[in-house]
DNA sequence: GATTTTTTGATTTACGTACATCAAAATTGG
DNA sequence: CCAATTTTGATGTACGTAAATCAAAAAATC
């Protein structure tokens, strides 16, 4: 049996009321007996069942979710998990509200942000435009001990707690080696569709790219980057014309979202020459074109583990409590048509 | 607030002790009465604060592991990940303990299953080997209300709960294409190194291989399978040999355990050689051997999450509670030397 | 040494559920 | 209709923790 608040109560030789003084950090315990208590703590191996605590509390955890306003099949994604945590909410004492704030725009995040540092929830998680007035609020926040994690996209040199979400140079090494290999010794133009190198998470994944291209891929020529802006409609018009323009292309990689016009795109333009295409996020245009060979592999985020890690890592931080690092790494998912689940 | 017993109580208009009767399944209430209640229950929406009545109860979780006695990392990897979880047990109120069994040996299975249904563990996940005697015995433990999962490899038809572990027919069928556009427009064999027929996964893996090879990859031959029986000293002699009388093998599908051996047949056998190789399970070897460029991509499946997983379905059967499915999808990673962990 | 302040103890209630007991009511059988 | 049986209600305790109250003891201040 694991000790309980009365073994130590017992072991320290104090009353029940001073343990739960030293365990709930309430004031007028003396230095010496807080020390006999936590040493008791220690020795006895005590661990608080969080269970019985949040029964007692009648604890709920109030968590923010804080999203890009983006019209993409990647965000749709992200907050319907959101909704299905929600559904869980009763079982797993979670409050769960989110706000949705202008895409790639720092100051509507901040201001966002000073807001609900005013109510006190007892979490917050957020897509992060890296921006260095972000980054500051973000790390007042953490100072006020408010638990923060970063979702899908992280904020450089952040005090944040916990990014949820993927190794974005790795991602973006990745889809260069699978490319390069598809390609084999092909040689020719490789174009790169980008939402906007205003996140992080693209610049990072396009950082990568580059980097294994230079390095292993001499032959394939990376082309100045398009920036569609995470829009099906700009995606469109930006690859359109890059493939008229260039013959040459025998490659393209979308490491951002608004994929519909991307494919639309290349049904367009390229039905008659051989594309090596590698996208991101599995949504249902891109999985339709990964079955119908428009796209040769997709790479993605699973928006259903961040949301729960997320929420996981947030409770655990509430409660001063250690997490399972490696169940709250968000693995990069790579698909080819064979594996799609 | 979510409604409580109280609230049941009031709604139907009987007793507490009558709504704690029909909700633990107590004798000595009237069919109306019943009726009543569960009304009431579905009307409100009543869910069982499952924290408090495993408070209330003291319960806990025992649980067992059956795993095969096989000597290599993969295997290793599991039981590290169960001994994790050990652990976390007092947090998690479980009671785990592991079994080991000759591998490939059903009727070992079998005996260990027939012993533990006399000792009424409240779950039972185990690396299932496919033979009809284990399906029986599985099938009568579950009509007889056992929370069974299995792990790894699956029992073909059984009625098992859940199932942790990947979907084998989709790996191999990745594995064959990722082997056919890393070799593009080359013509030559392909050998197979695989640990026995006896397991599904091997099996499911072998035939999602070749289905894809053979729609898909005409100009590549699969050699006859060589069987390692997981064993590193074994795959090492196949391997070996296999290389040494073929010139013609441009490319290594090696889809179970024991890949020290075959790594090092690959370095002694095939430095002068351009082999495109593909491996599973993510161990310290096969890792290295990623970065050396020994292996091309490595097909994975998580031990952790399987560990992970199986825990939580297993608690939520003996609750009779319903699983997030998409959270206990065991997904195929494809590691390449870009994105290991 | 008396007074104030701080620290500690003892005790109670609560959270939502499980489970046991005993009495009261309702139903059934004869 | 009475007795036997079944069904229901009322009540209390327990699980491990939180939180509050009030009294008692100890320490600090003058």
């Amino acid at each position: 049996m694991r000790p309980t608040v009365h073994d130590i109560a017992a072991a320290a030789g104090v009353s029940l009321a001073t343990v739960d003084r030293v365990l709930n950090q309430r004031p007028g315990v003396r230095h010496v007996t807080r020390e006999k208590v936590e040493t008791a703590i220690r020795e006895l191996g005590y661990i608080r069942d969080v269970a019985a605590a949040n029964l007692a509390k009648g604890r709920t955890y109030p968590l923010v979710f804080i999203l890009p306003a983006s019209d993409n099949s990647f965000m749709h994604g992200l907050n319907a998990e959101i909704r299905q945590a929600v559904l869980r909410s009763s079982a797993e004492r979670t409050d769960i509200r989110t706000i949705e704030v202008p895409a790639f725009d720092p100051a509507a995040l901040v201001s966002v942000l000073e807001e609900l540092s005013r109510e006190k929830p007892c979490g917050i998680a957020l897509v992060a435009t890296d921006a260095p007035g972000v980054r500051a609020v973000v790390d007042r926040l953490v100072r006020e001990r408010f638990p923060i994690v970063t979702l899908v996209s992280d904020l450089t040199g952040s005090l944040r707690h916990h990014y949820a979400g993927v190794d974005n140079i790795a991602a973006g090494r990745t889809a260069a080696r699978l490319l390069g290999r598809f390609l084999g010794p092909k040689k020719g133009e490789i174009a790169v569709l980008a939402g906007s190198m205003l996140v992080r998470d693209h610049r990072e994944r396009l950082e990568g790219f580059t980097a294994v291209m230079a390095e292993e891929f001499p032959d394939l020529a990376i082309l100045p980057v398009l920036e569609g802006r995470d829009d099906p409609e700009i995606a469109h018009m930006l690859v359109a014309d890059a493939l008229c323009r260039n013959a040459g292309i025998i490659g393209v990689y979308s490491l951002g979202a608004g994929n519909r016009g991307l494919i639309r795109a290349l049904k367009e333009k390229a039905v008659d020459r051989v594309l090596t295409v590698i996208a991101h996020e599995l949504t249902a245009h891109t999985r339709a074109a990964l079955i119908d060979n428009t796209i040769d592999a997709i790479l993605n985020q699973d928006a259903g583990h961040e949301v729960r890690s997320a929420i996981r890592v947030l409770k655990a931080k509430a409660d001063g409590l250690a997490v399972i690092e490696a169940q709250e790494r968000i693995r990069l998912d790579i698909f080819l048509k064979d594996n799609l689940p």
